[in-house]
DNA sequence: GTGGTCTAGACCACG
DNA sequence: GTGGTCTAGACCACT
């Protein structure tokens, strides 16, 4: 299911976005299955249709879903490992980006090293961080 | 020197906060000396004063920095250690937003911890990036 | 037979009505021949036959084709050099819309000619455009 | 000045952003030259806002304008050369579009010549179209 | 002042 | 039923 945090910052739409993206990749809906229409996300979400037509209007632009007149949204057929390539290189620029501001705010590479090493050996528990040497302060 | 990307996306007085904070950790300010005024600093970087002051506001909130009335703005005496912990904690939570919307995208820890290590070992040169492993698809 | 793309952007009612008028206009149906039924050709099409009826609908109002209740729908007894001169009007007028967006866009008339010659000499090929000076770049 | 036809079909949005390419095209605003902010424009059109707003952000999309946070859009640095080859390939592609719907209405190749040639002759005077012969009907 | 986002509600074309 | 377009008006962040 999509989650949407209404005090993140983060557009909306972009996490509609986001959200469904996920559930592709995550097999929730195979290649030319139909999507939920608009309306019923809006109702499902609670959102303005407006704000998850605009969502959809977005996957369409990356090419990550296509649209049937008068029948709904579906799935573009691309490969589950052509999107796995794409959101890959996504997080590397995102990486990329955390590392050098880390750096400019005077970190070292080793203690960034920790610190992924920390957060990715975290298991995704919803309560309770193994990792209070970090979170104490 | 603090160098302002127009067209990043990251506000412009974000910029200038993060760029006093990397002078000030970096000991270009030393502890209660004195930052360069508003107007200085808005004619240096050919921004509008409103936005430098827009950041200073910021320093001031985040309290690495005060105000002198008629004076200008002083590096608050905390210690190295302090600002450093508080950059530690502010890059945490960015690695750990990271993980997991990349998590969210469907990429395994290891497929990150790879990422991490290949994006890590790269020097802080300026111009070319050595990791062209990661870059080419 | 008259062929169906259902991501071209144009409606499928418009593609069946411009199918229909060309099979009449080569002959396949004769004046006052009988169409085949709405269901049928919904059938034939894997439409829905909403779809078809408002293409026979566009017809009606466009005489080409009539009802005569209970019975089915019929080529009207136009002439062919009727039809023919109709179908003409159209396609002038949009050549002379296509010129005008394209001199608003600020081709040149001899450039515009040089563009009609090439793609008019490109032999009706189904696959592989002989064209590849205009089509490269 | 962009003129909007609201009985055309063609979305307002769309309209505007063509409108601004022939202005762009035509030297009205030169690389990195502001645009009108998108309430001005809306007002100058008697538009909706967020009308204007769509068709700047497909302007952006499409890479031929670039926004400055605060400061309005600004008309992105390509040469007037590339823009030239993206506007002829948009030509060529409707060109092919309506040589095939032509043939597919019957229309020989010999009469198309003969009406891109009639259509091409007329010189773009507002008022009487020399092409009586074309016009009659 | 600038654009960006969101909501609300309307109308339309399409299937 | 579907999505597409448009308007109106609100609030926000940024310069």
């Amino acid at each position: 299911m999509i989650t949407i945090n209404e005090s993140s910052g983060v557009p909306i739409y972009l996490q509609v976005v986001e959200g469904l993206r996920c559930e592709i990749l995550g097999g929730v809906y195979g290649p030319d299955d139909r999507l939920p229409s608009i309306r019923e996300l809006a109702v499902g979400l609670t959102l303005n249709p407006n704000t998850v037509a605009r969502a959809y209007q977005e996957l369409e632009t990356l090419g990550v879903i296509y649209f049937k007149r008068g029948q709904g949204a579906f799935v573009a057929p691309h490969t589950k490992e052509e999107r796995m390539r794409e959101a890959t290189k996504e997080i590397i620029v995102k990486v990329r980006e955390l590392i050098e501001s880390a750096l400019r705010l005077g970190l070292s590479r080793d203690s960034l090293r920790d610190i992924f090493q920390e957060c990715l050996g975290s298991k995704p528990e919803k309560h309770g961080q193994p990792n209070d040497r970090i979170n104490r302060d």
